[in-house]
DNA sequence: GAAGTAACAATAGTCAATATCTGTTACTTG
DNA sequence: CAAGTAACAGATATTGACTATTGTTACTTC
């Protein structure tokens, strides 16, 4: 059932996050908006970061879903599909800081705090590239003497266009040319050693 | 002469600074440590920002040094030169978010404004490494299409571990482990194609 | 004329009283 | 028993009067 009340709670977080900003959304703001009293928030969250949280989460798998597709893509193969992803990492990160900055904020304030819900993101993008690369280790394209060492390094030198803090301080306005040679580079350097 | 008056109000507002953080020092401050006026200070900078501006440069000036001594070092072979200096730049900045953390702060807030002292940095930055690329392809390591386009690339790849925003969130906690096999796969890839 | 000042308007910061919000508990209601 | 409430203590914001700071100007002083 996808209107349980923990949902229409959520539902209602992210229409005041967007309308009021993260600054000035409280529970007793989203009860009022669902005509109940703020203690009955706190049935279903233990606490307003939870409840914040939960939201970061749910748009972070909306994230992840054109991403989880190219993964999943066997037939076309692992050098480009790994370009495609990192690429398409970045473009949903900067769509989402231009159309929707409010909940860009709460994303951001989110992972300012080193936050559980983040570390369980950030594995999953790891497990994803590491997806990538296997297919590519098993296609011939490369020899990795640690999958998931590879993993994290092309996360960290493609964190410059996708990681938040990097992508609200130029406002999504990063040149995606330079995203496009850097992984060109690195695909190339993984073609050749470990 | 090192102790012309701006110096010495250079000096004093660092000493404020480290004193008190740089949400808590005004130009005030700095006048009363050096016997004057505030108005005076006025005569040699043209404002607060203009005053904190001067004390970022010459604190990023401090930090280029080292990194100047590598691009200079002709002697040794500019792909292990490259991989020094990128690891040089990393270590520096984790060395001050952890030893000075109020300068840091400083240097933080000027960055976050996206100002031209940092503009300027960011250029000197792309001088050296292109510098170093460039002996590269003199001696037959790397052939590249765009010597300033390998450079920016070089520092977007590496700013997960140098880029204040990034070294001020995990606190100076970075792998530079994980740096090591990034700049690793980046030689390779540049030894490769362009 | 380079270094300095006093006096000033406008802005930004402080502080304490007040109001609002968070999270808990004990208690309905269908 | 899942969904809901009222009443509450403690932490957090907001407000408004007050104070300090920023930056300018007109005026010394050596």
């Amino acid at each position: 059932m996808s209107n349980s009340i923990r949902d229409r709670i959520l539902d209602a977080t992210v229409e005041q996050l967007r309308r009021h900003g993260p600054a000035k959304t409280g529970v007793v703001d989203v009860a009022r908006a669902l005509d109940m009293s703020h203690s009955n928030v706190y049935k279903h969250f233990a606490s307003k970061s939870a409840l914040f949280d939960a939201v970061a989460e749910r748009w972070l798998v909306q994230v992840m879903a054109p991403l989880t597709k190219i993964t999943a893509d066997k037939k076309t193969p692992a050098p480009k599909r790994l370009k495609a992803w990192v690429r398409t990492l970045a473009e949903v990160k900067r769509k989402k800081v231009l159309d929707d900055p409010e909940m860009f904020a709460v994303y951001g304030s989110v992972t300012a705090d080193a936050h559980e819900v983040v570390a369980r993101h950030i594995a999953r993008l790891i497990d994803e590239v590491s997806e990538i690369l296997r297919d590519g280790v098993k296609a011939g394209d490369w020899s990795l003497k640690s999958i998931d060492g590879a993993a994290k390094m092309i996360l960290n030198a493609s964190s410059r266009f996708h990681h938040p803090a990097m992508v609200q301080l130029d406002g999504g306005g990063s040149d995606l040319k330079e995203l496009e040679s850097l992984t060109d580079v690195i695909v190339a350097g993984l073609q050749v050693r470990g």
